[in-house]
DNA sequence: GCCAACGTTGGC
DNA sequence: GCCAACGTTGGC
């Protein structure tokens, strides 16, 4: 049973150009320093999954594309890595505290952006719209996705 | 830059 | 375990 999420990305950081031209259109999922979102890649994301990629923290706030998850949760490097900003000293390789996944391009597509997903009744439910959400990683329902997906790629007559 | 909401830290 | 202080997120 495949599911599907949101993940929330700064463009400046990564943005789905950056997934475009990445080796593979791969890309690593690190510097999720949240355990809530953590939990979420170690307990229930499967290789497969839906991702809608989400910029955030930019000018034009919203989906800009569709991705997939390409693999299980592993140890995320950058907590060992003490020249990284996602650099965690309270974490060792015995036990690492800090996970990423892998995540494959399926399309880049139009922005969808917050504002008209706010006033689409159709996604009123999703976590992402919840007043003082912050999540960066969460869940989507099947009946969300179908809705987003129809947005952004309109059928054709 | 502002600020509300939320998560984390650490003293007790 | 409580909770105040502090840090971060992220839209605006």
């Amino acid at each position: 049973m495949l599911r599907h999420w949101l993940m929330k990305s700064e463009p400046a950081d990564c943005s789905i150009d950056d997934l475009l031209e990445a080796p593979g259109q791969t890309l690593d999922w690190v510097g999720v320093r949240n355990y809530q979102a953590r939990n979420f890649m170690r307990d229930a994301m499967r290789p497969g999954d839906g991702v809608l990629f989400y910029h955030s923290s930019c000018a034009l706030p919203g989906v800009a594309g569709v991705a997939e998850v390409a693999s299980k949760a592993g140890p995320d490097a950058t907590q060992f890595d003490p020249s990284s900003r996602y650099f965690d000293a309270k974490s060792s390789p015995d036990s690492p505290r800090w996970l990423q996944v892998r995540v494959r391009l399926v399309a880049k597509t139009r922005l969808l952006s917050l504002r008209e997903m706010r006033g689409r009744p159709e996604l009123s439910t999703m976590v992402l719209l919840k007043p003082g959400n912050r999540l960066s990683i969460t869940p989507v329902t099947a009946a969300e996705w179908q809705a987003v997906i129809a947005l952004l790629c309109p059928p054709e007559n």
